[in-house]
DNA sequence: TTAATATTTTAGGTTTGTCTAAAATTATTT
DNA sequence: AAATAATTTTAGACAAACCTAAAATATTAA
């Protein structure tokens, strides 16, 4: 595997990212991503298709092809990891792993990321209850829900966050939600569609409807040990 | 503290360290070292000097001023800090260290590494023996000498090797000669230099002058418990 | 289905860090 | 002390990654 420079690898993690709503990214949504102009982003993404790192025709957006995922894995492997490290060897809160993993990525050397990965157990999720993938590039795909689609008075999982802005990781730790509590609804009011949840079995709390559509969660094994779908 | 790019880091550290033996570094010793060309030094001399890092007068060679070294001294502290994580957390062999951590070491951090000096234990020297600078810059001044400069007979610790290449820290790998090990030199042979060394009660070994050049010692506390120069 | 609008690309410029080749300066010889 | 040699600096180029402004293309609306 070749190496790349830290810029051409912000762009591949960030089309990695934007590619799982739609199928393709547009300029205008990458350049908006990483806080760049278009222009840019139609100069890297000449430079990673001579790479053969996506698909690109002229005004047709762009779309990672299999060599550009397997390098957009390596970079996620790395964040993550070193994520779950800040957070579980150095003691940084949720909030703050973030922003010292966007550098810590870049340092692509394999047997330093394969050894932290040992050292730190072999994790599956980091910090957020995003899955990180292994040595192979091979990531689990759960089949997590929106907070917003999950039946009322069925305990689940919260498994990850959508948006990594301290912003909210600020107000998830105020309220306490964490990746792992077992959460479920009560209520959604219309009006705002603010929702009544409750963790665990403590006193039910509202959350804005903001808030929630950026909760995810796994069905929940329920409390007298057998999940419903269990087999 | 502002923050530097990672050439400036490197140029920074190499002239550091080449201080160390004279008081000024020329522009070729520098080329030397970051195996790059002389006028690229005088380009960067330029724009350190304009950023107040350091003396230059062209043509007279240059010297950090006491920020510069404050800078350095960060640096240090990092690339030695990681070097220890690597040797003592993910069981990195001495001779792999100093390549990964070269990396690792322009991520600036202070909370990262501040925390990573707690999580580590404060360790007081990197795995080759050097010091490691603490959070205000302060390093410890070992008064170590050469190994070629040690009375017979007299046991000393060995504090830390100059040279960090692979090739030598393999050779000292086979000879057993790690860092902390008690040491003492018994013979020299004027002919080529070599000496005939001991470690610890082991039989004696052989060593070249070129490698006993490379191996620093400190005082070591005499068998039954006072140094010869204990107050 | 044109016209207006939005998006994307091209053209040309900037900064950082590198290079080569030539000129300037300093050091060493004889 | 002049001549030669070594070192250092300057001048001018180049690649990477970014920018602005203008041109090209696509989309939307009248």
């Amino acid at each position: 595997m070749l190496n790349y420079s830290t810029s051409e690898e912000n762009y591949i993690k960030a089309i990695f990212h934007l590619q799982r709503q739609d199928g393709t990214v547009t300029t205008n949504e990458l350049a908006n991503e990483l806080k760049t102009k278009p222009a840019s982003v139609t100069d890297m993404m000449k430079k990673l298709k001579a790479k053969k790192l996506l698909h690109y025709q002229p005004y047709q957006g762009f779309r990672l092809n299999s060599e550009g995922s397997k390098v957009a894995l390596g970079i996620i492997r790395r964040h993550r990891l070193w994520e779950f490290f800040l957070a579980e060897k150095l003691k940084f809160t949720w909030d703050e792993v973030h922003e010292v993993a966007e550098d810590l990525e870049h340092v692509s050397n394999k047997k330093l990321i394969d050894k932290l990965d040992e050292f730190l157990g072999f994790p599956r999720v980091d910090p957020h209850g995003d899955p990180i993938p292994d040595a192979n590039g091979k990531i689990e795909v759960s089949k997590k829900i929106c907070l917003t689609e999950l039946p009322f008075n069925t305990p689940a999982n919260v498994s990850s966050v959508s948006d990594h802005s301290s912003e909210i990781l600020e107000l998830l730790e105020h309220k306490k939600i964490n990746i792992g509590v077992k959460m479920e609804v009560k209520k959604r009011f219309d009006f705002d569609s603010s929702m009544e949840v409750r963790i665990g079995r403590q006193p039910a709390f509202t959350i804005s409807k903001q808030l929630a559509e950026n909760i995810f969660v796994t069905a929940a094994p329920s409390a007298n040990g057998e999940g419903k779908k269990n087999k």
